[in-house]
DNA sequence: ATGTGACTGATAGTCCGTG
DNA sequence: ACACGGACTATCAGTCACA
């Protein structure tokens, strides 16, 4: 597979800006309403997440889609 | 499907900063590696792209990933 | 040069658990 | 509160013929 860059930033930005937002990952799961392990296995890099579940995150996170993405 | 918001304002950026570059969509499924088709799909806001895709499609038009998500 | 319907294999996303 | 596994269904990636 091997293009997980973009896989890896999303998954730091989302888990800082989540911290920065004093949310544990079932605040955001229940937020965005995507499943708890989902939440789990996005901020470990292990999906490669679609664009509606993008800016349901981004939702839950009460941020806009780009700042998942600054570098 | 209900939440296409994030789909249609992808489209349309990507739709935009493609006729920019003055590329064709053919240039483009050249330069991000995807098919033809798959472009025009997504172009039209009838697939949910998900983040490696992204990724390609963002190198293909050389440009940053968070540019297809300004309003 | 682009849009659309349809198809198949792969995977997104859910849900049950465990430590 | 989180990581991880297994199993499941819905949907995505990738392609074709044709308009």
């Amino acid at each position: 597979m091997e293009n997980n860059e973009i896989i890896l930033l999303f998954a730091m930005n989302m888990k800082r800006i989540r911290l920065e937002k004093k949310m544990s990952q079932e605040d955001l799961s229940f937020a965005a309403d995507l499943h708890r392990n989902y939440i789990s296995d996005v901020e470990c890099g292990r999906r490669n997440v679609s664009l509606q579940a993008i800016a349901k995150i981004a939702a839950g996170l009460e941020i806009e889609v780009s700042e998942l993405f600054n570098k």
